[in-house]
DNA sequence: ATAAACCTTAGAGTTAACTCTAGGTCAAGC
DNA sequence: GCTTGACCTAGAGTTAACTCTAAGGTTTAT
């Protein structure tokens, strides 16, 4: 079987040689298998737990809490309750996540709009003068 | 002009004082006014400026970038041209994480398939033995 | 066969963003 | 007048996630 030393996994998922041995020392691909001399050999299913784990990252979880759900992975059908809540859980907080960044893109759009209006004005003052002609009744 | 004491914003911002008051030392809110004894008073607008420092930390802009903005809005109409190239660039990366979401949404929406799909048969092994039988011609 | 380019570990260092402590001031209520 | 609680500063401590260094072993290409 086909396998991959840690700079070529490195180089395939855009990490770091450390970022992957940090992962390794915390526990998060303990399945890595090494030659008699002490290499790691990636193997092909290495690669997609790492990509799982990078995913997992991107979610907002921490290793620690990353580490729990290998561990659980290890331990067999006795988990399959509990990495099915993780993962039902992780969904909550990722649609969290994207209606905050929906809130969040909302005010900098607004922002957009405003500096391209000052822009096209020369000035910031046009937001103020805008709001004063608004808040006198009859002004136009 | 009423204003707000840091418990008071803290609370509203859902910020910790020590938070605020680092900001401060950061240099985030220098137009924050004192009384004589030194005490922050914080205006309606200065609390709007958190809101946007608190969007802008959102967009997951670091607070030294955060802090340029805000020099930038000291400086006047001379840096309009900056802040407005800032938020356009803050809106393509707020789409950038936006689209990463998704990705890994899609990802755990698979993943969240897979266990449950698991459980009801009671093992793992369910997505082994289906690949298996899928992969073998003329199987059904 | 030897140099270059990998790999290994243990452990120290870095960075960002808080978070807290110590020691003090101040204003309000009893 | 004195206690209580909220404010202040300077600076130390924390945490997560790397990131790197030192010292050495291994593999590969000429």
């Amino acid at each position: 079987m086909k396998t991959y030393s840690i700079g070529e996994v490195a180089k395939e998922l855009n990490l770091t040689v450390y970022t992957i041995r940090y992962y390794d020392k915390e526990g998060l691909i303990p399945f890595v298998e090494r030659s008699e001399s002490g290499v790691r050999l990636f193997k092909e299913s290495d690669i997609a737990a790492l990509n799982v784990i990078e995913c997992l990252k991107a979610s907002g979880m921490p290793i620690k809490e990353i580490k729990n759900f290998i561990d659980w992975c290890a331990e067999g059908d006795a988990t399959l309750q509990q990495r099915y809540d993780m993962f039902m859980e992780r969904k909550a907080t990722v649609e969290a996540q994207m209606s905050e960044l929906r809130k969040t893109m909302e005010v900098i759009e607004h922002k957009c709009l405003y500096y391209q209006t000052a822009l096209e004005a020369g000035t910031e003052d046009i937001h103020k003068q805008e709001n004063i002609a608004a808040s006198i009744p009859g002004s136009r």
